[in-house]
DNA sequence: CAATAGATCATCT
DNA sequence: GATGATCTATTGC
């Protein structure tokens, strides 16, 4: 991919795409492209979180400071800090006031490739240099300064391609939580070699 | 290989 | 004061 593609405003998603519920939103940001700071990946592993019963989000026990962008207008970064350690990015879907996001966990190197080498030294392979939500962060450089940050315009976005590729999505039970463990909500691009776990 | 420990801190009880 | 939507190195088989 060319970087003057990218720099385009064409096929940027819109806030539309996000307006819609979180499960949906998951399943179609497979196979899109993320792109920041000179890196650019497409998207192969997300995972959704919802509203209602869904004890595993962060979002259920209500409206605090750090939960506040999930209850608020779609197609914003939700970017939260974890394990003392690692940021992890969630891009938030529903009509504003009703809680939905999509985590984003891993996602294949497609432009950028040197500068996130550079970014996560210690990564052994191409595939697995934004594979898991952390690394993923890492690679491109995404901190809590992107938290709140607008998607439908840059620096943050995430694209479509100009022809859509064909592939199959697998779901399975989301990963590394406590509540709700067994609900089918982490899809994947079935055999891509950049999935995490 | 699989299992485990340690790093390390914002958030909420 | 405990917990957690993780990653990596290390240990043990």
């Amino acid at each position: 991919m060319e970087w003057s593609e990218l720099a385009t405003e064409s096929r940027i998603l819109t806030r539309s795409f996000y307006n819609r519920d979180a499960v949906t939103v998951a399943r179609e940001l497979l196979g899109k492209i993320l792109v920041h700071r000179r890196a650019a990946g497409m998207i192969v592993e997300t995972e959704a979180y919802l509203g209602g019963s869904d004890l595993a989000a962060h979002s259920a026990r209500g409206v605090t400071n750090r939960t506040r962008v999930i209850f608020g207008p779609p197609g914003h970064a939700y970017v939260y800090f974890i394990y003392g350690m690692h940021e992890c990015l969630n891009l938030v879907a529903e009509p504003e006031g009703s809680p939905g996001c999509v985590l984003i966990r891993a996602a294949e190197p497609v432009a950028g490739i040197e500068i996130m080498k550079r970014r996560r030294p210690k990564s052994r392979s191409m595939e697995k240099l934004a594979s898991g939500p952390g690394n993923l962060t890492r690679a491109f450089a995404i901190t809590r300064a992107q938290n709140g940050a607008d998607v439908t315009r840059g620096p943050l976005v995430v694209r479509k391609w100009s022809r859509e590729p064909k592939f199959e999505i697998q779901a399975t039970p989301r990963i590394g939580i406590r509540h709700c463990a067994d609900w089918p909500l982490r899809f994947v691009i079935a055999g891509n070699k950049a999935v995490s776990g």
